[in-house]
DNA sequence: CTGCCTCGAGTTCG
DNA sequence: CTCGAGGCAG
């Protein structure tokens, strides 16, 4: 090929793949294939081999070119990068706002809202369209120079257009790695043997500071320009036009940036986002506020290091760090022995945490939790509370380790612990602590569903001597609920119609309520199903319930022992005496069953109906609702607030659906 | 025996 | 929501 054609086509060539690369990595909505793509990198690396002469620095294929360094060389920023003020909830918010409006005498000021993306600030400068230096946020003033680990992140660009941006400037962002990027390099490194990154923002923090570009590009890194540092020739007068320049430079900018007149508008984009932040596939660890007015921002000005015309509006922590005060032990239903933490009180995501379960001796051994530590405490998206690890740093040495206690601490009969079990349990099956467990889950909902009826109620009954096991609950009279402590007539007469009602729940709740081990709600479905009678399935012989698809040996031995026991024997008989005993009912299954053969998880929090409800539609059409999402799951149903399961859902690659669409499926649009 | 998948049990704060 | 454990297919 004669030269000038060759750097005819090596130019088109890269304007091509300059192009391409932004609309993938940038726009996020590429045009061609990946195979397509490779096709013309491949062309213009070959034609650039061929013709060394016509090599460019700023050419797509120069992204990981340059050899390693020994050590990052500082960089001395010529507009320092400044930290932002914290604000911590809405009332300071206010605050910075009212005294915003003070200094500004009244003036009205738009302000810009962004995601504070949790990642590292880098200053990136062109010269003549030239990527020349990246530079690391340091202190502020000085940084280190990791330009050419930045030109391995393909959201930035090497060049601009040339003649339409200013000869020399600068532009700030944060660099971080996507979650699903991080969770795959994870994946990957733990194939390899190698030690895992802890969370996004240090992996993101150590493919910047490899010495070697080649192994930074190998991370799936990405950037959002959040701003103009410096320039040195005429921009726009404010943030908002200036950001829209950026992304016309080709710069990559967060899309979910807004402008913002009121406060009160402001307020709610930081709401928004507290709660839709487990959407996002990046970390956020808040919102950043910022007057657009350039001249505005000169007028307000700074106050040491903070400038007065931002501020960072931080979600409250999910982590925090506590005393452990006790740890003690809860005997459930079944008997196990749950030991739990007290807490010093700590706020934690905006709610004071006092307990957190500990599940376990063995966890509690494997993660090395002493009384008088001090812990993390987590409760990141979810609600409940971790106890995660203690702060070893902090120890005094006066610490005491936890053992299980030997003996039931309601009942003082001695614990045993089967071998391969990972629990501790009371044996003792009339312990009252397992009392009040049971009659609280055989009231509870899904069960026998005893409206008015609680654990404090429960509890009275006990005390009070009422009631000795479930079967007592039906010759309670009136007025012996009067008796109790805040139970008037009313509330008297009302709980006692409720359990009158709960004679007729069908079979399969009923078996559910007995609270035999191992025998769930879905159990006891199957059960019912193979026993039409309480006393067909108390007759049944271990070997008979076996047989019964999804029942096992231990399920089955559990179901014999259950029923093999006097004292269960009599509770059985003085239920069915006080007209407790239905029959399983074959219901027809009528209607279209659109959904048959399909499994769906439903996830988040649907607008029209309950989850409750959904697994409900999905099972009158024919479909198998799922707890979790697994490779056989046909679809997931994305509701507000998504979490895990989504994210596990985008793995596998299962087909998702907005509530709008799965209605639509099941006939009810 | 191993590796799914499913089910059961316990769970915090307001 | 998470862990642990049971059921079952390969």
């Amino acid at each position: 090929m004669a030269k000038t054609s060759a750097a005819g086509r090596i130019a088109e060539l890269r304007r091509t793949v300059d192009y391409h690369n932004h609309r993938y990595f940038v726009v996020d909505d590429p045009e061609i294939s990946d195979a397509e793509y490779d096709l013309l990198l491949r062309e213009l690396q070959e034609l650039e081999a061929e013709h060394p002469e016509l090599q460019t620095p700023d050419s797509p294929t120069q992204r990981v070119g340059a050899t390693p360094v020994d050590a990052f060389q500082p960089v001395r920023h010529p507009v320092a990068l400044l930290s932002l003020a914290n604000a911590f909830d809405l009332d300071e918010l206010t605050a910075w706002h009212a005294r915003t409006s003070k200094l500004l005498e009244g003036e009205p000021f738009g302000m810009v809202c962004e995601l504070k993306i949790d990642g590292l600030a880098v200053a990136i400068t062109y010269e003549d369209g030239m990527l020349v230096t990246g530079a690391t946020r340091g202190d502020g003033e000085t940084g280190e120079n990791v330009t050419q680990n930045l030109r391995t992140v393909r959201s930035i660009p090497l060049s601009t257009p040339p003649g339409q941006s200013p000869r020399r400037f600068e532009v700030r962002g944060e660099v971080y790695m996507p979650r699903s990027g991080f969770e795959r390099m994870n994946r990957q490194r733990a194939e390899a043997g190698q030690p895992l990154f802890a969370n996004p923002r240090n992996a993101a923090a150590g493919a910047l500071r490899q010495l070697d570009p080649k192994s930074t590009a190998s991370r799936p890194l990405d950037i959002f320009v959040y701003s103009l540092g410096w320039s040195d020739d005429a921009m726009p007068g404010n943030h908002w036009d200036t950001l829209k320049r950026l992304a016309d430079l080709g710069f990559k900018l967060n899309p979910h940036n807004r402008l913002c007149g009121a406060v009160e508008e402001v307020e709610d984009y930081f709401r928004e986002w507290v709660e839709k932040r487990e959407e996002l596939d990046y970390g956020i660890d808040g919102v950043v506020i910022k007057v657009n007015s350039f001249e505005l921002q000169a007028r307000l000005g700074e106050v040491g290091r903070d400038p007065r015309w931002a501020i960072a509006y931080k979600f409250p922590a999910t982590q925090a760090v506590t005393r452990l005060l006790d740890i003690r032990v809860n005997v459930g239903r079944t008997g196990s022995l749950n030991p739990y933490a007290i807490l010093e009180p700590v706020n934690v995501g905006g709610v004071t945490v006092k307990m957190a379960t500990l599940h376990n001796e063995d966890d509690i051994r494997r993660k090395d939790l002493r009384v008088g530590d001090w812990v993390v405490v987590e409760r990141a998206g979810e609600v409940i509370p971790q106890v995660v690890e203690p702060v070893l740093d902090r120890r005094t040495g006066k610490e005491k380790k936890f053992t299980m206690p030997r003996r039931c601490p309601v009942c003082k009969t001695k614990v045993v612990r089967l071998p391969g079990e990972a629990m501790h349990y009371c044996v003792n099956t009339s312990c009252p602590a397992q009392l009040i467990q049971l009659l609280k889950h055989f009231v509870g909902r899904g069960m026998m569903d005893i409206d008015g009826l609680g654990e404090s109620l429960a509890l009275a009954f006990i005390e009070a001597g009422l009631v000795r096991d479930v079967a007592d609950l039906y010759d309670l009279t009136v007025e012996q609920l009067q008796g109790l402590e805040r139970m008037g007539e009313k509330s008297s007469r009302n709980v006692i119609d409720a359990i009158a009602a709960s004679k007729s729940r069908p079979l399969d709740r009923l078996i559910f309520a007995l609270g035999i081990r191992h025998v769930g709600g879905e159990t006891a479905k199957l059960l019912a199903e193979a026993f039409p009678s309480l006393d067909a399935l108390s007759k049944a012989e271990a070997e008979e319930l076996a047989e019964v698809p999804g029942v096992g040996p231990k399920i089955a031995e559990s179901i014999a022992a259950y029923f093999g026991e006097e004292r269960n024997r009599r509770v059985i008989e003085r239920l069915k005496q006080r007209g407790v005993d239905p029959r399983h009912e074959v219901r027809a299954t009528e209607g279209p069953q659109p959904l048959a053969g399909l499994s769906f998880v439903i996830t988040g929090k649907l607008d029209s109906m309950s989850r409750q409800a959904a697994e409900e539609t999905v099972r009158s059409l024919g479909g198998t609702p799922q707890g979790n999402v697994t490779k056989k799951t046909s679809y997931a149903v994305v509701g507000a607030g998504a979490g895990s399961k989504l994210q596990k859902a985008q793995q596998l690659g299962i087909p998702l659906l907005t509530e709008r669409q799965f209605l639509e499926m099941a006939g009810r649009e």
